[in-house]
DNA sequence: TAGCACATGTAATATGTTACATGATTGA
DNA sequence: TCAATCATGTAACATATTACATGTGCTA
């Protein structure tokens, strides 16, 4: 019950409605530690708040409702960090997608390869823009939220940039094995395609 | 529908059991990049059967079922593979753990940072000492499933145990701050989140 | 006044987990 | 012969996704 706790965290950080929460998901969390749509977050809300954990705390316009961890919440939240393990495993499209290009023909793989460490790039650069726009507010809370996942962020695009150069690089190398072995090269690698 | 292509990539590197299947997830996919239990897997296989992506190739004693991609199967998953976006999130429990962390306070956060970093450190150690073992099989095959993965789990274990440490140290300094500024030190700072 | 972002929900379906259930082979 | 590991499956339940459904308030 991940999710449970991921809303808990959130809210302990500060009040929110479920569309918040759904924007926090997407901006905060999502690329690095988990995600929810809207219609998975609304149910588990009134359930929190059916169970004392959270409380409505404002009704605005727009039907916007405000929730609010309680202290039952934080006990709950709390209680949960420090139980450590369960040694569950990782759901992750993307590195599952980076596993399996070994099942593709070289050039295909080297392809998609030079993509992703492309993307990590641009999103890397893409996070130290936010960041320098909101380091300001850092300057004085070590712990915040934000600072911690941005940087954790931070680390591992530049883990997986360079992760898939290194990759890239060790496919160079072993065609330059394979042009020095055969120079005649024209076999035809057997391919499974249209 | 992650799971299927997750198992034609693995049948794509070899042919297998739901048992080896299994084994698979846990040894090689389950930290990094997705996990499956037995029982999602044999309805799966089923399934994959029926839509002729794989074939059963051998049924041996103990009612042992050896599964094979064929070419369609293939087919799909080079489809799959080349078809970029989807923009998926992630889910790890772990990351999420790691985030939350700033809701606790300083004393106790500082506590599972180490334990954090302690656990990436020991598991690094375990993952070098499982590649020297396996290491003569690649000199080969630069795009071996094992090789690419293994590189890649080393470098996040990597990542995440200099995050922790980073993190350690940011907390420590604040401490140092703190203590030299106010040593009175009740302000409650406001947080707001990316 | 139209379009967009805000804002919340539900229903049908798909996916994933836990618990239950069974049996074969191997090695101590 | 006993325990561990191999090996496959199903059923009940929990979680998550997609599609549907509705309405508000702001601003160009």
């Amino acid at each position: 019950m991940s999710l449970r706790h991921a809303l808990l965290g959130l809210l302990a950080d500060q009040p929110s409605s479920g569309y918040d929460l759904t924007k926090r998901f997407e901006r905060a969390l999502q690329k690095y530690a988990w995600y929810a749509k809207h219609s998975q977050i609304y149910p588990e809300l009134s359930r929190l708040a059916g169970d004392g954990l959270i409380e409505m705390i404002d009704e605005g316009s727009r039907g916007r409702k405000t929730y609010a961890i309680t202290a039952s919440g934080r006990e709950e939240l709390r209680r949960w960090l420090m139980t450590p393990p369960q040694a569950r495993g990782v759901r992750n499209e993307f590195v599952l997608r980076l596993f399996l290009l070994s099942t593709l023909e070289a050039p295909e793989a080297r392809r998609l390869l030079s993509e992703y460490a492309d993307e990590a790039r641009r999103e890397l650069t893409h996070l130290h823009e936010l960041i320098q726009h909101v380091e300001s507010r850092w300057k004085d809370d070590p712990l915040d939220f934000g600072r911690l996942a941005a940087e954790y962020g931070l680390r591992s695009l530049q883990c997986t940039q360079e992760w898939a150069r290194w990759a890239v690089e060790q496919l160079d190398r072993a065609d330059a094995r394979t042009l020095r072995a055969t120079p005649e090269c024209d076999q035809q690698p057997e391919i499974a395609s249209t």
